[in-house]
DNA sequence: CTGAAAGCGCTTACAG
DNA sequence: CTGAAAGCGCTTACAG
């Protein structure tokens, strides 16, 4: 454990036996250096464990190459999934990806500070995914550094925003459930501050199932994991209901949780959908009636569009939202006669 | 989108007045300041929205107050539970947590690739949770920076690692199935090379059935995604067995969807377990048994490891094996005579 | 093709 | 309590 200096470019210089700038120079492989010098620098490097020191090198160059990601929670897969798709994403144009992730949940305050010791590090370009952070904290920081933010529409001045497109995977999912015949479907509605998106989809399946004719129950949800016993306890009091829509594949599972413990019959006296359909709770087994969120598209996106902001200083698109698609399972099925 | 050029500390000192050494130190709250000075250094640093360039900073103090961490995969939840814990702890001391994640898998040279920027970076510790990486490329570094290796048990020379008690988790759930009453029991053993853990637990359930008198069947997998057909069909061939014990909850669930296709009831006709027990398989709904990996505590731990490296040089412990705890479920049920 | 010099934005002794 | 100076490890014009 005893701690040894890392080896510098000074180090590299004299083991090699040229300057300093050659080693740069060899080491950037640009500007012109003799193959011999190359050679020599290389096998200094090499011999030394060299790591050239990322923060003196992005001090003078004022570029460092990475890109940083302030996610919302690591906890949960969507996260998990958009951090990898752009990490892959990133590397291909030679970024690196630092992530810095909230807890539980983060509040405004650990975003900020996320957001600040990101900006700190002087990354190239920030991709915020946190529907906590306000607009205009953004706005202050996008002067100095492009910011996209991923996973929400953002109509604050000057951000550009990449996100699923909510009005058609609400709706597509609200006409899966018209097509097998229901009439009277209960919607589950998420509060549009803990979840713009959970809402914004909420309401496109509300008005896609009243423009069908169907009589829609709205019932309002704090967070993706409050409880649903309420809710269900009321859908299942109304013997003309025959539908129940989620807002996420999480709440899904609770309410198919509090049917399972009620003897309720699943697709049978009551169809469920959900709404997410990627990583664990995607796998056939589970058989989940519910719409894909094009997380990979979303992370690829992001990462372009910051790349274009950094490298061209101006982007193709504000805002972009990405269709998703319907996965259609065993939890829905036509009403019962 | 206009690029403004950040403040630096000059600007915070011509517009507060004073000189930039007065700046650090106002900032920094170390060495004496006027609280006037300090008062009129805050408000320049406000208005200026002045953010310290962490890496000017890092240069000249040594320090970075930041913790990096090699993920092998984000996709997958335990690791981003492992995240979450980390981020949380380290806050506590006042670090940050930077990470990398693979995508799908990190390859060794992806973890190296990781390693480097991270080390580049010159973060003060590093954590790394990926089965890939040797032992020795740690080595090599663990002599400039302190290295933690997190969830799997680590024996190189000089490194410190933090791991679940796979040992006591394989007996536990085993035990669990041997207390059932199972009398022939089918293991699906990772191989070591995919998966040093998974094999070490496989081993742990084998040898306590085998010890309890039990017969058992072992069946290799070559990654917890691989196909498990086979094995299901060779179990079921098999009218004695009567359990089916998985190395994960992935491979429960890709188990249970062979079996729920062919109709074969469960428990009714075979018991079946997992092993991992967090995140979205862990709801009440899935009824798994399983066993709980210690994911928060391996965080934890691997934090407080590193920053005792970091800021003593020295560390309490050199493995430690962390338990879980064991899950019962409505998947595992006594054998039906 | 090469090296000496300046400078990136900070912190940290060091005088005063 | 304050500021001038040195220096962290690099890159980048600039002469040669």
């Amino acid at each position: 454990m005893n701690k040894l200096r890392s080896p510098t470019i000074i180090d590299v210089a004299r083991e090699a036996g040229v300057s300093k700038s050659a080693v740069s120079r060899a080491l950037l492989g640009q500007g012109d250096v003799s193959p011999e010098t190359l050679e020599r620098v290389l096998a200094a490097a090499d011999l030394l464990g060299y790591v050239p020191n990322a923060m003196a090198r992005g001090l003078v160059s004022q570029r460092t190459m990475t890109l940083g990601v302030v996610l919302r929670d690591s906890t949960t897969q969507f996260y998990g999934y958009l951090q990898a798709a752009m990490q892959r994403r990133a590397a291909k144009f030679g970024y690196e990806v630092v992530s810095v992730t909230g807890v539980d949940d983060l509040t405004v305050e650990d975003a900020q500070k996320a957001l600040r010791s990101l900006i700190a590090l002087r990354v190239d370009g920030l991709i915020v995914s946190s529907a906590q952070l306000p607009g205009e904290d953004l706005v202050r920081y996008a002067q100095r550094v492009p910011i996209v933010v991923a996973g929400r529409a953002e109509y604050a001045e000057g951000i550009v925003s990449v996100h699923c497109d909510e009005e058609d995977g609400g709706g597509q999912i609200a006409e899966h459930v018209v097509k097998l015949g229901h009439r009277n479907v209960a919607v589950l509605l998420m509060s549009s501050d803990e979840s713009p998106n959970g809402y914004t989809r909420g309401q496109a399946m509300i008005r896609t199932l009243e423009a069908s004719g169907v009589t829609v129950h709205v019932m309002e949800l704090d967070a993706y994991r409050a409880p649903v016993g309420l809710a269900v306890m009321k859908t299942l009091a109304d013997p003309a209901i025959t539908a129940l829509m989620c807002p996420s594949d999480i709440t899904m599972v609770n309410v198919l949780e509090e049917l399972r413990v009620q003897g309720i019959p699943i697709p049978g006296r009551l169809s469920v959908t959900g709404y997410d359909a990627f990583g664990t709770l995607a796998a056939p087994f589970f058989g989940f009636t519910s719409f894909r969120l094009p997380v990979e598209e979303i992370g690829t996106t992001a990462i372009d569009r910051v790349i274009e902001l950094i490298e061209a200083g101006v982007t193709s698109e504000k805002r972009t939202a990405i269709p998703g698609v319907l996965v259609p399972g065993r939890t829905a099925a036509p009403p019962r006669r």
